[in-house]
DNA sequence: GAGCTCTTCTTACC
DNA sequence: ACTGGTAAGAAGAGCTC
C-alpha cells in the first residue's frame, strides 16, 4: 500500500531485543496513521592513525563478538565496516558498530578498550534524532510511504490491535514527495480548575477543552444553563468524559499553558486518585513524565505542548509583557484579555459564582487555542529547519536548538558527531573563569541632535564564519597562514589563538544561518506575513544563539578558546569603528557591543551612508556593518553613583518621531508605574521639544499631586519576582518578606511569581526604618509613604535626566530653593 | 545608632 | 543546568566608632 504521510510524533519500542520507531502522522487525505519502521542502530568506533589494515581487520573481529546481557534482553554487534569519515574537520578511519538495541550503545560502546580505538561516538545520539537522520523521514513534511499494512497481524505482538490510528503500516520504503501541501494541524485546547493548586491534592472541578469545532467545559459541581457546559456525576465521570471527548476529536497537539508543570501532571493524579487509567495515548498508554529541572508530559501519537516553555525560549524576546502569564501574552498577541474573575478568591470563598467560573475556564483554553494557532507558523518553521520533532522544538532551549541544527547538517561534511559532555566535563567546564566580553564605550552625558546609529549584522556569528573560529578550527599553535585572534586574557595569561584556514563544517554552517538569516529577513521585508516573519525569526535566533553556544557548558562543540576570540574580534573591531568614525568627522556618543551611535555633526546622511559603504569594502570577510536608523534626538544621563554618564540607558526619538527607550527605570518592570510613567513622559517632552521646560512643570504636577496623597494605590505597587525559595536568601529584601508574610495568610507563593506591595508609612520612634518594615500587601490597609515615593521613586528615575540641563530635582522638590542655575 | 563599604538581588542591554 | 558577558541600581548585611 503506498500514502501520502506527513510524521508528526515520534516514538519506539523493544521487540524481540530491537528497536523499532513508531511514528504517528496524517495522510493527504487527512487520515490518522502509524508507521512501524527500523532503522540500523550503530555507533563508531574512530580508529587511531596508522593502524594496519590487518590489524584493523583483526578488531573488527573482536568487536564481531561483543555481547551484553542487560536485564531482559541480551543485546549484541551484528556486524561492523570501516569507513573513511572526518571527525572534527579531520579524516579518520572509524569502524561502524551494527547493534541490535538502541538502548545498548552505552554498554557495548564501554566494551571497545581496544589501545587501537581513539574514541567512540554516537553512542549517546537519542533514537529519535538517528532515526530521522538514518532514514530522512524529517518531521512535518510530507512523504510518499510504501508499506504493508498491519490488520489484525501477529506482528510486533499485535501491536496494530492496541494502536488507535485509522492505519498501521509497516515502511518499505520512504520518498520525499514533491507535492507543496499545507499541513494544518488539528489543535485542541485544554485547561483546568482545581480548589488546592498543589498537585493532587486537591479535587479538578472544571475542565475545558476548545478545538475547531469544540467547545466544552467538564464539571461536576454544578450544573449550569450553558450549552458548552456538561455536568457528572463526580470528579471520575468527568475525568472519563475527558478522555472520551480527547479520543474522539483525535488531535494531533494537545496544548495548554504551563500544562506540563500543572495540568497535565494534576490530570494525571486526579486519574490515580479515582482509579482511571488516563489512557489518553494512542496506544492507551498513559502520559509518560521526565523529570529535568522542569517536568514534561509526553502522550504517545499526540503532542503535548506546554505552550509557556516555547514562549518563554523562543518567543519572550519578541514580546513586550512583562510576564508571560497567558493574560497578558494573549492580550500582546491577540489583543484578547482573560475574563475578568479571581479563580482564587472564587475557590477561597466556598460558594463561587459557577457561571462566571466556567466562563473563565472556557476563555483560558480559548486564548491558549488561538495562540497556538497563531505561533504555528514559528513552530513550524522551527521544526523544519532543526529537524528535531514538535515535541522536542517546543521545549527546547536555545542551545539545543543550536545543537540539533548542527547534528542535522553533519552528513554533507562525512563528519561524525562529536559527543556530549558527562557530568565530570561539565563541572570541569562550569568552574573555569568566565571570559572576557564585549566593550561598551562609556558615554557623555547629555541630549544630542542628528544622531545615525551603526550596528554591525549578526556580529558574533559574522565573526565565526569569517575568521574560521570553532573547536574544530582550533590550532594547537601558530601555523603559516592562520586566522589569528587579537591578544586576550584566558586563564590569567595573556594569549592569542589561532584558526586553520581551511574551511571548518561549523563555520560553514553558520555561513547558511548568516545568508538565510539576511534572506529571510529580506523576504519578510517584501512580503510581510507570518510565515515569512516565522522563519527569519527562527534564522534571528539561531544566528544569536551560536556564540552562546560555543562557549555553553553543555555545548558538544564548547570551545571556551573560540568565544573567548570571538569577543576579542568583537571588542576589537567596536572599537576600531569608533575611532573610524571620529576620522570620518563624526563624533561618537555611545556604542555597546555591536553598535556605535554618532552625532552627525558637519556629515550630512549621504556622508554616513558613504562612511558605511567605506567601511564595509575594507571589513575582512563576511562582515558588514549596517545603519540601523537615523534619529533626530538622543539622550544620555549621568550615574546615580559617579558623575560620568550611565552604560545602558538612553533614549533616541526617530524622525517618525518614534520613540526609543533602553535600560531606563520606564522600562525596568521592578519600578512603580507611576515612576516610570513619569519618567516615560518626561523623556517624551523632553526629546519631543528638546528642551526641559514642559517635564519640569509635569514633574512639579506629579510631585504635588504625591504629597496632597491624589496617587492611586495601583500606581504605587511595585513589583518584584521571586526567584528561589524564600529559605534560600541571604538578604531579606522588602519583597522577600512579602512573599512570607503572603505564605503566612495561607496565599499562593510560588518561585517566578511576581510579589507585588506598597511601602507605607509606620507609626515608630525608631530613627531608621529599614523598607521591608514598612512594606506592605496591596490589599493591606496603609497610608503611601510620601516620602519613600518622592525620594525613592520619582526622584531617582528624574532627577538624573534634569541633571543633564543643570537642574537640581532634590532642591525644588524638596522646596529648599526654587531656582537653580538652569532658570537662570 | 549613624555612617560607611560590601554583598546580594533583580532586571536591564546586546 | 539547559546560550554568553556587561551594567545599573536598590536595599540589606555587617562593620567601625
Amino acid at each position: 500500500m503506498q500514502i501520502n504521510f506527513i510524521p508528526i510524533d515520534y516514538d519506539y519500542f523493544d521487540f524481540q531485543g530491537r528497536t523499532y520507531a513508531k511514528i504517528v502522522g496524517r495522510t493527504g487525505k487527512d487520515k490518522q496513521v502509524c508507521l512501524i519502521d527500523s532503522c540500523d542502530i550503530y555507533f563508531w568506533a574512530i580508529l587511531k592513525p596508522k593502524i594496519t589494515d590487518k590489524k584493523i581487520k583483526q578488531i573488527q573481529e573482536k568487536i564481531n563478538k561483543i555481547k551484553v546481557k542487560q536485564a531482559s534482553r541480551e543485546s549484541r554487534v551484528l556486524k561492523t565496516e570501516l569507513h573513511n569519515k572526518n571527525f572534527l574537520g579531520k579524516p579518520v578511519k572509524a569502524i561502524k558498530i551494527f547493534i541490535t538495541n538502541h538502548k545498548d550503545a552505552h554498554a557495548i560502546a564501554d566494551k571497545l578498550g581496544m589501545k587501537e580505538i581513539d574514541k567512540r561516538r554516537e553512542y549517546d545520539l537519542n533514537f529519535i534524532t538517528k532515526y530521522i537522520l538514518e532514514r530522512k523521514l524529517k518531521p512535518l513534511t510530507w512523504y510518499n510511504i510504501e508499506g504493508e499494512v498491519l490488520a489484525n497481524s501477529q506482528k510486533f505482538n499485535g501491536i496494530d490491535n492496541s494502536i488507535n490510528t485509522d492505519l498501521v503500516l509497516e515502511v518499505d520504503k520512504i520518498q520525499e514527495s514533491n507535492t507543496k501541501k499545507d499541513f494544518s494541524p488539528k489543535i485542541l485546547a485544554y485547561d483546568i480548575e482545581v480548589d488546592e493548586l498543589e498537585i493532587g491534592k486537591g479535587e479538578i472541578l472544571m475542565i475545558s477543552l476548545v478545538g475547531e469545532n469544540l467547545k466544552k467545559v467538564l464539571t461536576w459541581k454544578k450544573s449550569s444553563k450553558k450549552s458548552y457546559v456538561e455536568t457528572f456525576e463526580d470528579e471520575a465521570e468527568m475525568l472519563e468524559a475527558f478522555i472520551k471527548y480527547i479520543k474522539q476529536y483525535k488531535p494531533d497537539i494537545l496544548t495548554g499553558y504551563f500544562s506540563d508543570g500543572f495540568d497535565l501532571p494534576y490530570l494525571k493524579a486526579r486519574a490515580e486518585k479515582n482509579h482511571i487509567k488516563l489512557n489518553l495515548g494512542i496506544d492507551n498508554s498513559q502520559p509518560r513524565f521526565s523529570r529535568g529541572k522542569l517536568l514534561t508530559g509526553k502522550i504517545s501519537g499526540i503532542i503535548h505542548i506546554d505552550l509557556l516553555r516555547f514562549i518563554r525560549t523562543v518567543y519572550s524576546q519578541y514580546l513586550k509583557s512583562e510576564t508571560l502569564s497567558l493574560d497578558e501574552v494573549a492580550l500582546e498577541l491577540l489583543g484578547e484579555k482573560k475574563e475578568d474573575f479571581n479563580a482564587y478568591e472564587a475557590i477561597k470563598s466556598g460558594n463561587p459564582n459557577w457561571e462566571d467560573f466556567f466562563k473563565y475556564n472556557l476563555q483560558d483554553s480559548v486564548l491558549t487555542h488561538k495562540l497556538t494557532e497563531k505561533l504555528w507558523p514559528d513552530l513550524f518553521e522551527m521544526v523544519k529547519i532543526v529537524e528535531e520533532p514538535l515535541f522536542n522544538v517546543s521545549r527546547a532551549g536555545l542551545s539545543s536548538l543550536v545543537e540539533s541544527f548542527i547534528l542535522h547538517n553533519l552528513e554533507k561534511y562525512n563528519e561524525i558527531a562529536e559527543k556530549r559532555p558527562i557530568h565530570e566535563e561539565i563541572g570541569n567546564r562550569r568552574k573555569k573563569r568566565s571570559v572576557e566580553g564585549a566593550f561598551v564605550l562609556r558615554p557623555e552625558p547629555g541630549l544630542f541632535e542628528n544622531i545615525a546609529m551603526f550596528d554591525f549584522t549578526s556580529m558574533h556569528t559574522s565573526i565565526m564564519v569569517s575568521f574560521n573560529i570553532s573547536k574544530a578550527t582550533l590550532l594547537e599553535k601558530k601555523q603559516k597562514n592562520s586566522y589569528e585572534s587579537p591578544e586576550l586574557e584566558f586563564e590569567n595569561k595573556k594569549k592569542k589563538f589561532y584558526f586553520s584556514k581551511k574551511q571548518g563544517f561549523i563555520p560553514l554552517l553558520l555561513k547558511e544561518i548568516f545568508d538565510k538569516r539576511k534572506r529571510f529577513k529580506q523576504e519578510y521585508k517584501k512580503d510581510p506575513n507570518p510565515i515569512t516573519k516565522a522563519r527569519s525569526n527562527v534564522f534571528k535566533l539561531l544566528s544569536a544563539s551560536v556564540h552562546g553556544y560555543q562557549g555553553f557548558f553543555g555545548a558538544r562543540y564548547y570551545s571556551l578558546e573560540g568565544a573567548a576570540s570571538v569577543l576579542a574580534f568583537v571588542r576589537k573591531f567596536n572599537k576600531e569603528i569608533i575611532e573610524q568614525t571620529k576620522k570620518a568627522g563624526f563624533k561618537p556618543i555611545y556604542g555597546d557591543t555591536d553598535s556605535v551611535a554618532v552625532q552627525l555633526g558637519k556629515n550630512t546622511k549621504k556622508n554616513a551612508k558613504e562612511f558605511l559603504k567605506k567601511i564595509n569594502s575594507k571589513l575582512p570577510g563576511i562582515m558588514e556593518l549596517d545603519l540601523e536608523d537615523f534619529f533626530k534626538r538622543g539622550l544620555w544621563v549621568t550615574k546615580r553613583t559617579g558623575g560620568f554618564g550611565a552604560k545602558k540607558k538612553y533614549a533616541l526619538i526617530d524622525e517618525k518621531n518614534k520613540i526609543k527607550i533602553r535600560g531606563f527605570e520606564t522600562v525596568r518592570r521592578d519600578w512603580c508605574n507611576l515612576a516610570r510613567q513619569t519618567q516615560n513622559q518626561i523623556l517624551k517632552l523632553i526629546l519631543t521639544t528638546g528642551n526641559e521646560k514642559k517635564a519640569l512643570e509635569y514633574v512639579k504636577q506629579i510631585v504635588k499631586q504625591i504629597k496632597n496623597r491624589k496617587i492611586p494605590l495601583h500606581q504605587l505597587i511595585i513589583k518584584t519576582q521571586l526567584k528561589k525559595p524564600i529559605s534560600e536568601y541571604k538578604s531579606i529584601n522588602p519583597h522577600v518578606l512579602i512573599a512570607k508574610k503572603m505564605q503566612e495568610q495561607g496565599l499562593p507563593v510560588n518561585i517566578g511569581m511576581l510579589i507585588e506591595y506598597y511601602i507605607a508609612e509606620l507609626e515608630t520612634t525608631k530613627k531608621r526604618v529599614l523598607v521591608r518594615e514598612r512594606a506592605k500587601l496591596p490589599t493591606e490597609p496603609g497610608k503611601y509613604d510620601i516620602k519613600y515615593y518622592l525620594n525613592n521613586q520619582i526622584l531617582p528615575a528624574v532627577e538624573n535626566i534634569f541633571q543633564v540641563f543643570n537642574i537640581n530635582l532634590k532642591e525644588i522638590i524638596e522646596g529648599k530653593k526654587q531656582m537653580s542655575l538652569g532658570d537662570f
